[in-house]
DNA sequence: GTCGCTCGGTTTCGTCAAGCAACCTATTGC
DNA sequence: GCAATAGGTTGCTTGACGAAACCGAGCGAC
C-alpha cells in the first residue's frame, strides 16, 4: 500500500499550496536555492554560464535548470552572442531588475548581522552622485529613490578579508 | 571508493560556500524553504506552533526544525506562556523584525507580477496615518520611512478571491 | 479512572531534488 | 591529431522535505 498521495505532479514542488500571499508567490519563483544569487550575479555583470558557475560554485546541472526556470519566468532573457557553436548570455528583464529592492534589503540585513568586524564586503553606491545606498534602496547622499540601473557595486571595507577568487571588481549593469 | 568528499559537515547544507556576499550570508539563514514565510506568519500574529502549522500547511517536523533554526539564529525568541505542560509562543527579535523591508520588497514584487486581476490579496498600511506602503517600506501618504512596528496588515482587493481558510483578518504586532 | 482531546513536538519512512563527476557536441588553436 | 573552451546533459549518491504515526503531559466528560 504505497500510494499515500495521488497526484505527485503537484506535490513536493517549489510551491506553497494554499498560501494566498504575495510573499509566497514570489518565493515560488525565486525562493529556490541559488535563484536569488543567480539574479545577483547577473546584476553584477556575470552573464555567461561558465562565469556564473565559477563565481557561484554551483553544480552545472543545477545552474542549468535554474537558468531555464528564470528564463521561463521571464526574469532572465537568453540571447545568443554567437552561432555555431551557439553561445549565450543572460540578461535581466524588467521583472528581474525589479527584484533589486529585495536583494538590497537582504544584503543590508546580512551586512548588519553577519559581516565581520571589518565591515561589509561590498557596497552599493549611486552611480550619479556616489552616495551610499540605504537598506531601502535610497541614496543617502542625495535622497533619491533608486532602481537597479542607478546603482553600482564597489568593494567594501571587508573586501580584503576574502577574495582570492575570481570575481570582477565592479560589475556594471549594461542592459 | 565512496569518499568523494571529506567533510560532510560543511557540504550540502543550506550554505553557499565560497560566497563572500551578504546576500548569500542572509540566504544561508533565511533562504531555506519556509523560513521567510514563518517570519511573515509571526509578523502577522501567528505565534504558536499549531497556528503556524495550520496557516502554512507545512509538515510538522519541518516546522519544528525551522523554528529551532530561527531561534538559534536569534531571529525568533521562544517564550513559555504556561508550564506543565510547557507551551510556547514565538516572537520576533529585533533581528527578525529587521527582515521586514526584505519581506515588503518581496511582497510588492509578487503583487506586481503574480497577483490576479483583482489586485493584491493583502495590503500593508501605516498604523498611524493609514497610508499604503511602497515597495521600499515608505508610507505613500505621509512619506515616513517605516519599520515593522509601524505597519499593519489589512485585506486587499484580491482578498475575496481566496480565503475559506483560517487566517485572522488583521494581525497586529504586539511585541 | 479512563476515554478522548489538545498542544507541541519527535520518530519513521518514502520520495525528490541537490551535488558531483563523467560525458557530449562543435569550434578554435597549435 | 590533440587539447581546450562553452554550454550543457546523463547517471548516480545523498540528504532534505513531506506525510503519518507516535508520545506525553494535562484537562474535561462520563
Amino acid at each position: 500500500m504505497q500510494p499515500r498521495v495521488k497526484n505527485f505532479t503537484e506535490m513536493l514542488r517549489s510551491d506553497y499550496p494554499g498560501q494566498f500571499c504575495s510573499i509566497a508567490k514570489s518565493l515560488e519563483v525565486v525562493g529556490e536555492r541559488w535563484s536569488l544569487l543567480i539574479v545577483r550575479d547577473v546584476l553584477n555583470g556575470h552573464r555567461r554560464f561558465s562565469e556564473m558557475q565559477q563565481s557561484l560554485g554551483i553544480a552545472r546541472n543545477v545552474l542549468s535548470s535554474r537558468l531555464q526556470r528564470l528564463v521561463d519566468e521571464d526574469i532572465l532573457e537568453r540571447r545568443a552572442y554567437q552561432e555555431s557553436p551557439a553561445r549565450y548570455e543572460y540578461f535581466l528583464t524588467e521583472k528581474g531588475l525589479d527584484l533589486w529592492p529585495a536583494l538590497i534589503a537582504l544584503m543590508h540585513w546580512g551586512d548588519r548581522y553577519s559581516s565581520g568586524p571589518e565591515g561589509p564586503p561590498r557596497l552599493i553606491v549611486h552611480k550619479e552622485c556616489g552616495g551610499e545606498i540605504s537598506d531601502r534602496g535610497i541614496c543617502e547622499r542625495c535622497g533619491e529613490v533608486l532602481h537597479a540601473r542607478d546603482a553600482r557595486q564597489v568593494p567594501g571595507p571587508g573586501w580584503e578579508a576574502a577574495v582570492s577568487a575570481t570575481l570582477p571588481v565592479a560589475g556594471e549593469l549594461d542592459r
